[in-house]
DNA sequence: GTATAGTTACTGCAACTTGCAGTATGCGGG
DNA sequence: CCCGCATACTGCAAGTTGCAGTAACTATAC
């Protein structure tokens, strides 16, 4: 069993889902706090099945068939056990912010460049979210009586966005500034970050909706 | 050759490194932009020296035999190359936040000790780099010149976990106030937010350091 | 009616990545 | 000289991803 699978098995706890609809929903719901392929969502579910953890029914609805999982009472009590363990820790993998670390090995427009695919990037998730939120408030939640789960989960994703876009733009300024990105060492704009990092103080002004 | 092949050629270019050293730099370095086992951060060295785009010199320092690692001409060709390349879209996983979306299955310790987990391995990473910070203003950078870089890839990090651990004390205030963890729905509290979210406006007050 | 292009619903496989156990060497203390 | 510990790796099984491939239904055209 590991994380994937009890994320799998929470969605089931909620309704029995095809393999389909589980992987699409699981694409859809999990994104942004546990992202897995859809190749092993596929996976998952045939797993539980193996385990005692979920039953599988053979169904032909629409013409075609599919398979039907639903979690058992096994199901629930190992999803109940897991609930209480600790947590792995957080892990962020931004591409682009590797390519800041090595900036001094290709040009300003690199750098920038690569601060403009993260911008993008997390836009559109931002945008998506913004909509999510909008669709809530028109009885849009499939399953209504988890929205405050839902709501407080998005909460987090804007907060996070916000952040991440008002440091692209502080880096840019930044940036900005140099003449060049290699050699430059410690700047005066450099001791300045360096010295409000040590004493744990925001780099960026205050947010302009707080 | 995949993003953390040319991670570590990154590396290779700024000095040659021993396999070991390599390893525990790319660990230290790149933990919170590119995150990697040191079991792959090992044989990422070896598959560059078979692709030619670094050597191998055995020495014999402090007694044990090491491999020496250097950047070839080619190696730089591939890492110049790769930094104009468009970024991959940035992947978090947040298991305490996958806690929370499924908090309906587990009672309110349950999701409350998820938060706590987060907070204590954010509030690590936090720590570190505060100190990190704290060594550069005392000279303390392995590579001065490049203080510009480590400084500006910091400002990100402390801004994100600034705003992780502010959100983290909303989201305690807002699930103290829920009378169980499930069967709540749209509640006063929630449209509230589901408002602010659809409007992208921020939930949390403004920051204390601004 | 049937050719064909598109969508739905998957499966197989190679390559990438991780965690952990295991190995071998050097080094300090008793 | 032996023991425990740190250093410097390697092997392997299991988890994960992307992509190509398959097969069935669906819509539109001719």
């Amino acid at each position: 069993m590991t994380t994937s699978s009890y994320a799998v098995l929470a969605l089931l706890d909620l309704k029995p889902w095809s393999a389909y609809e589980l992987t699409q929903q699981a694409q859809r719901s999990l994104r942004y706090a546990w992202p897995k392929s859809e190749r092993l969502l596929y996976s998952e579910p045939k797993k539980l099945a193996e385990w005692g953890y979920a039953t599988v029914a053979e169904e032909d609805e629409g013409g075609r068939q599919r398979s039907v999982y639903t979690i058992t009472e096994e199901g629930r009590s190992a999803l109940r056990d897991w609930i209480g363990t600790r947590t792995q820790a957080p892990r962020l993998e931004v591409e682009a912010l590797l390519r800041l670390l090595f900036a001094d090995q290709g040009s300003k427009e690199d750098v920038l460049g690569a601060l403009d695919d993260l911008e993008s990037d997390i836009g559109e998730h931002h945008q998506a979210i913004v909509e999510l939120m909008g669709s809530y408030l028109d009885g849009g939640h499939p399953f209504p009586q988890r929205t405050h789960l839902s709501v407080l989960f998005a909460t987090f994703q804007i907060e996070l966005f916000k952040t991440i876009e008002r440091w692209i733009e502080f880096a840019r300024g930044e940036i900005d500034e140099w003449p060049q990105t290699a050699e430059l060492g410690m700047t005066e704009s450099t001791e300045r970050l360096t010295r409000l990092l040590a004493a744990d103080e925001s780099v960026l002004g205050p947010s302009h909706d707080g």
